[in-house]
RNA sequence: GGGCGCAUAGCUCAGUUGGUUCAGAGCGCCUGCCUUACAAGCAGGAUGUCGGGAGUUCGAAUCUCUCUGUGCCCA
């Protein structure tokens, strides 16, 4: 069998995902075992894979093949979220360009056609992009947040919450995107420094005088004045509290009111009062019993209740314009200056934000909070990494109403019913049930009219937030509303919820609401918050930045194991990345270090039997170690996952492998050129590589899987993503701690033939100097023949005499010279012993401080007493080697 | 304005309960090697006021306070 230098991704990956997809292993039903459960968070449909997913989602992976080796039943659900708003701007888009066709040009129904048409060919991309990085999800429950029974759910939802009394309809202050023409929540608007200008404009009196200025960003307002606040504190208008102005053009009177609000320094100090178009004017408005005029439409437009004939139906902004010839003309402009302020966009349409007032259906969070917050606060949900607690309590506790309706066609239609002849957002009945037909039973009922018909009736034009769907998620993927009694109960409370921290209150906070209020217990067990990816400068990587490298080409170039590797190595929980190719070269160049080892291996020829006894003994320990260390890493690797601390299991497991496996153990059994090797050790060998692939295979499930069949002819079936994980147990400390011990010795061989140009050919003489230590150490079987091969000596030897033409080291406590053919420079030995002494006596002394203070030896623990003793005369017979030496060398 | 975090090697970051020669890893850098698995590699090496200051303690990268710088969230 002939393998390729290089480990080669593309020829194993796609056939390994394959196999494993054919095999069903990704296929979960409920059984007697414990189950391991996580629910993607979904996608958005029309998305495609970049950064963020590949890193969240690598770590779901992790977290269920590993759940998956422990032999539990692993659950992985995946699926897609129908993203309302950014979906209808694409298909929107999509009518416009490819159809000729405009949303308003065709029906609901129609447009719903066309939807699906796109969902469908679109939908399914990022799903098959996740198989690529190695994705071992359970496809045949893929779900989708606009499946038919997803959809009942959520209807199901509003219409128990409406008849709970925890869902109303009321007129607020919301963030209005006129492009859209929908509402926006707080967390889909972005606020940006823009350049602006401020109106200052002056309000005469009611008797012609001169009254007060105020400065506005948004002339175009004034007629919708309703009052003019300044600050109860402020001097400069202390006069005119109490009297009335007049609105420029229009000429209405508005009081002059105080408010605390007011920032006397902001403007002139003045702030006119716009209720119907300022959240903060609202809420002044609502303390002081305000009327409200509403003069933008909700395309943005100036409507006809401006009182202003000259700017009705114009927009927004070309009223602007025009205010500044107007009140020049009226003698009412002062002056306009630059300002620069922040400005809120709608993150899908890029329009300027109107505030606006609507009649939208919000969910009071009051009941819903509390016990989503006890939860967390108490540690019933546990947080990865904690501090975010802190983030979702803030929150928690100021909890606004949520609006969960959006003007759009695309997602779940409001079961929201009302009477034709009431005029829209004038309605006095709603009768809110589960289908129409219902909701005729109800209208009937409630307005005593049994005459009444379909034809009378009129649904709710608007959709669910989206937000107000997925958070059903963990519950809805397991029908768990239509069969509560189902397999929902083998698999909620689910395991962990694996996601970036910027949805925790989009999403994460209100699943955990949905549990509650729907299954009476938290959806999921933990949560482990991701970083954001960002790029070397520190930016979050974004489409529109252009910063984020293409993830399938990533993918092309290092391998989904090389890619996985490079995102988990520095992606510590909640930590961002600051990605960087680089981290995935490390990838790939750990798994051509795997393969090579295999190469190594495979390449060796065996016999039944050891060539000699000092072979034996010497492979026999490097087998025995070799075990010893591996027990170490997984006890600290089961600890790493108990606590979600992959990347830290991933490096351990990758120095074990590179360092301990390959640098070491390989070298120390490696047969000399065309020797063979033993069939014990062979074998042995490649029972424990086989392990370290099981070990591995989470983190990096291709190559571990093609190394696992490489190694040995396996039956059909037998492959390693089912094998059971290595079990951790207790390891052999002591011969840990003299191998190092041994390897010690042999660094530092190494580092005097380095320093004195010796080849590594050559061989040496290594004679060491009889104590307690090293006798023990080279009594144990098998590691002087190891130290002789690993430093490449011709003779180990022990003598109380010092050689000649020898250059010393200390290992520990014990010297050892390593006998030279060249010349030795006395004096630059002397120098660098002397250096040594100097140090350790100063070492020494700062122990010997720290051991006779008293309130140290009385108030310390035993055990740290102890060392400190050891630390003491471990430094004092180095100290005593150090001087024997020196006076040697000055002889 | 309110709140939360971060600051450790040239870069990116680990460092769990304060305690072992604890100051670490990877990358980068320097020296020497194409040594029959791997140059995507091997053997070595250098690099730090743990942001500044004060405090608690027998003992602080770790706990407290403060200052500085910096990032984020909310208004």
């Amino acid at each position: 069998m002939e393998l390729s230098t290089r480990y080669s991704p593309a020829d194993t990956e796609d056939r390994w995902y394959a196999h494993w997809e054919s095999r069903g292993y990704f296929r979960s039903i409920p059984d007697e075992r414990e189950p391991f459960t996580i629910v993607i968070p979904p996608p958005n449909v029309t998305g495609v894979l970049h950064m963020g997913h590949m890193l969240n989602n690598t770590i779901q992976d992790i977290l269920i093949r590993k759940a998956r080796l422990d032999g539990k039943n692993a659950c992985w659900v995946p699926g897609t979220d129908h993203a309302s708003i950014a979906t209808e701007a694409k298909v929107v888009r999509w009518l416009r360009e490819e159809k000729k066709l405009r949303k308003a040009d065709i029906t609901r129904e129609q447009f719903m056609e066309y939807a699906y048409q796109w969902k469908d060919k679109y939908g399914g991309i990022i799903l098959n992009q996740l198989r690529r990085i190695g994705a071992s999800c359970d496809w045949e429950r893929t779900a989708f947040t606009m499946d038919p029974q997803y959809y009942a759910d959520c209807i199901r939802m509003f219409v128990d919450l409406y008849q709970k009394n925890k869902l109303y309809r009321g007129q607020r202050m919301v963030n209005w995107d006129p492009e859209a023409k929908t509402v926006l929540s707080n967390e889909e608007v972005l606020y940006t420094e823009e350049q602006s200008q401020f109106y200052h404009i002056h309000y005469k009196k009611e008797n012609g005088a001169d009254g007060i200025t105020i400065a506005t960003q948004r002339p175009e307002t004034i007629f919708a004045d309703v009052a003019i606040a300044v600050h109860p504190k402020d001097p400069r208008y202390s006069h005119l509290v109490g009297q009335k102005v007049l609105v420029p053009l229009i000429g209405r009177a508005i009081p002059v009111i105080t408010d605390d609000y007011v920032d006397i320094e902001l403007g002139t100090g003045a702030l006119k009062i716009t209720p119907a178009h300022d959240p903060n004017d609202y809420e002044i408005g609502q303390r002081h019993h305000l009327e409200i005029i509403d003069i933008i439409t909700d395309d943005g437009r100036i409507s006809e209740q401006c009182a202003f004939a000259p700017l009705v139906g114009l927009d927004r902004f070309e009223a602007r314009k025009r205010m500044k010839a107007l009140l020049e003309e009226s003698d009412n402009l002062v002056k306009i200056e630059d300002y620069q302020t922040k400005i809120g966009r709608s993150e899908r349409t890029q329009s300027v934000v109107e505030p606006k007032l609507s009649l939208q259906w919000f969910v009071k969070m009051e009941d819903l909070g509390a016990p989503a917050l006890k939860a967390v606060i108490e540690e019933e949900i546990k947080f990865y990494p904690p501090n975010f607690q802190n983030l979702y309590r803030n929150w928690m506790e100021n909890l606004r109403d949520w609006c969960i309706s959006r003007q759009l066609w695309w997602g779940q239609r409001i079961p929201a019913w009302y009477l034709k002849s009431e005029g829209l957002s004038q309605e006095t009945h709603v009768f809110v049930a589960t289908s129409a037909q219902e909701a005729l039973e109800i209208a009937r009922q409630k307005t005593g009219n049994p005459q009444l018909s379909l034809d009378d009736l009129r649904q709710d034009e608007d959709v669910l937030d989206t937000w107000a769907s997925s958070w059903l998620w963990p519950i809805s993927v397991f029908n768990g509303f239509e069969k509560p009694d189902g397999e929902i109960n083998y698999y909620y409370p689910t395991n962990v919820l694996v996601t970036g921290w910027d949805i925790i209150f989009f999403w994460v906070a209100r699943m955990i609401m949905a549990g509650y209020e729907y299954k009476g217990e938290k959806p999921f067990q933990a949560v482990y918050f991701t970083g954001m990816v960002r790029d070397k400068q520190r930016r979050k990587m974004s489409k529109s930045l252009g910063n984020s490298p293409d993830a399938l080409q990533l993918l092309d170039d290092f391998g989904a194991d090389g890619v996985r590797y490079g995102l988990m190595s520095s992606a510590a929980a909640g930590g961002d990345i600051l990605f960087d190719e680089k981290l995935c070269e490390n990838g790939r160049n750990f798994s051509n270090k795997l393969w090579n080892a295999l190469r190594l291996v495979k390449g060796w020829q065996v016999t039944e039997a050891p060539e000699n006894e000092d072979i034996k003994r010497k492979n026999a320990l490097a087998l025995h170690w070799l075990q010893e260390k591996f027990k170490q890493v997984l006890i600290e690797g089961e600890n790493d996952f108990k606590q979600f601390r992959l990347s830290e299991a991933l490096l351990s497991l990758y120095s074990f492998i590179w360092d301990d496996f390959c640098s070491w153990f390989l070298e120390m059994i490696k047969p000399g050129y065309e020797q063979p090797i033993d069939r014990a050790t062979y074998e042995a060998t490649l029972d424990i590589f086989s392990q370290m692939m099981v070990a591995l295979h989470p983190f990096m499930p291709f190559i571990t899987e093609e190394i696992w069949h490489q190694l040995r002819s396996r039956p059909d079936g037998d492959d390693c993503c089912i094998q059971s994980y290595p079990k951790a147990s207790a390891a052999d400390q002591a011969l840990i701690v003299q191998v190092e011990t041994a390897k010690d010795v042999i660094g530092k061989i190494r580092e005097i033939r380095n320093q004195n140009q010796i080849k590594p050919r050559d061989p040496l003489v290594v004679i060491g100097q009889s104590g307690p230590v090293s006798e023990a150490l080279f009594a144990r079987s098998g590691l002087p023949e190891m130290v002789i091969k690993l430093a490449n000596l011709s003779e180990l030897t022990f003598s109380e005499t010092e050689p000649a033409n020898a250059k010393s080291f200390i290992s520990g406590t014990e010297k050892y010279y390593v006998v030279l053919s060249q010349e030795i420079d006395v004096e630059a030995e002397i120098q660098k012993t002397a250096t040594e002494l100097a140090y350790q006596q100063g070492f020494a002394q700062s122990v010997l401080v720290k051991l006779s203070n008293e309130r140290f030896v009385n108030g310390a623990p035993p055990q740290v007493i102890e060392n400190e003793r050891k630390k003491l005369a471990d430094a004092q017979t180095r100290i005593a080697i150090l001087e024997e030496s020196l006076a040697n060398l000055k002889k």
